[in-house]
DNA sequence: ATGGCGCCACATTGGCGA
């Protein structure tokens, strides 16, 4: 079963490439971030066509969230249960017996933002959700944009970060906190080409001198991370023109011991 | 080096992303 997560950016703008991924890609399921685009805009048909079912959450300008899956979506759920936010930013389904578990994490801005607590406050419930969670599910799956780096080794130049949000010490601590719930970051299962990231600003030239950060994830609970083949980052898709800065993150899930 | 690029909206500039 292929996993992905793409925060693509703007639907409305990314569609076809969202199509061309569908189709050379063929992913089981992609788990989308950064919509942005309201429920009745949602591109079911396009989506439709190319053989995904999907299911959705968004607003107007910012954020956004949305599951395509090959087969049905079922006890699909919005927001983590019991904390109260207005931005669109997780959801959940059950696909082919597995939990995906959907999310566009916030920013930050900076340290000093008032969006940096709601950030850290946000992956506090994320992480006491997903504690619940794990126990109805036992295979699950994280998927999207954390926007954290875990490491240092996660970022083109841990230098020039340092003291700005995505690599604080408490986002990294917040990261630690999901793997400590037994998840397991399916990029670090296998050994990796250095300086593989995926986000890269559009500005300066980024990605073509490679500045960037790795910062969306697929984590996987035990029963998948121990059936996991393969986690990449497609950088191909961040080539085109007009790409999103997201690449797509994959991960490939074999025949599930029982 | 605090710029830049791209997307969005009560748009032709400002907010936001990362």
């Amino acid at each position: 079963m292929k996993l992905a997560a793409w925060n693509v950016n703007s639907l409305k703008v990314r569609l076809p490439q969202l199509l061309d991924f569908l189709a050379t890609r063929a992913p089981d399921a992609v788990c989308l971030q950064e919509t942005k685009l309201t429920d009745d805009n949602f591109p079911l048909a396009g989506i439709a066509a190319a053989g995904y079912s999907a299911v959705f959450a968004g607003q107007k300008t910012y954020n956004g969230v949305a599951i395509l899956s090959r087969a049905g979506a079922l006890d699909v759920s919005v927001g983590i249960p019991g904390f109260a936010d207005e931005q669109k930013r997780v959801i959940a389904a059950t696909v082919e017996g597995i939990r995906l578990v959907c999310v566009y994490c916030p920013n930050g801005q900076s340290l000093d933002s008032d969006k940096y607590p709601y950030k850290l406050a946000w992956f506090d419930a994320l992480t006491a959700w997903l504690k619940d969670e794990l126990t109805r599910y036992p295979k699950l799956a994280l998927l999207g944009d954390y926007n954290i780096a875990p490491e240092d080794r996660d970022v083109h130049d841990p230098a020039a970060w340092v003291g700005s949000v995505l690599v604080s010490d408490a986002e990294r601590a917040r990261f630690h906190a999901l793997l400590d719930l037994g998840l397991q970051d399916s990029f670090r299962l296998f050994e990796q080409p250095e300086k593989t990231f995926s986000w890269w600003d559009y500005r300066m030239m980024a990605f073509r001198r490679n500045m960037g950060l790795r910062i969306d994830h697929i984590l996987l609970s035990t029963p998948l991370a121990q059936s996991c083949v393969s986690s990449t980052v497609d950088r191909e898709m961040r080539k085109l023109e007009r790409p999103s800065d997201h690449a797509p993150v994959v991960a490939e899930i074999g025949l599930i011991a029982q």
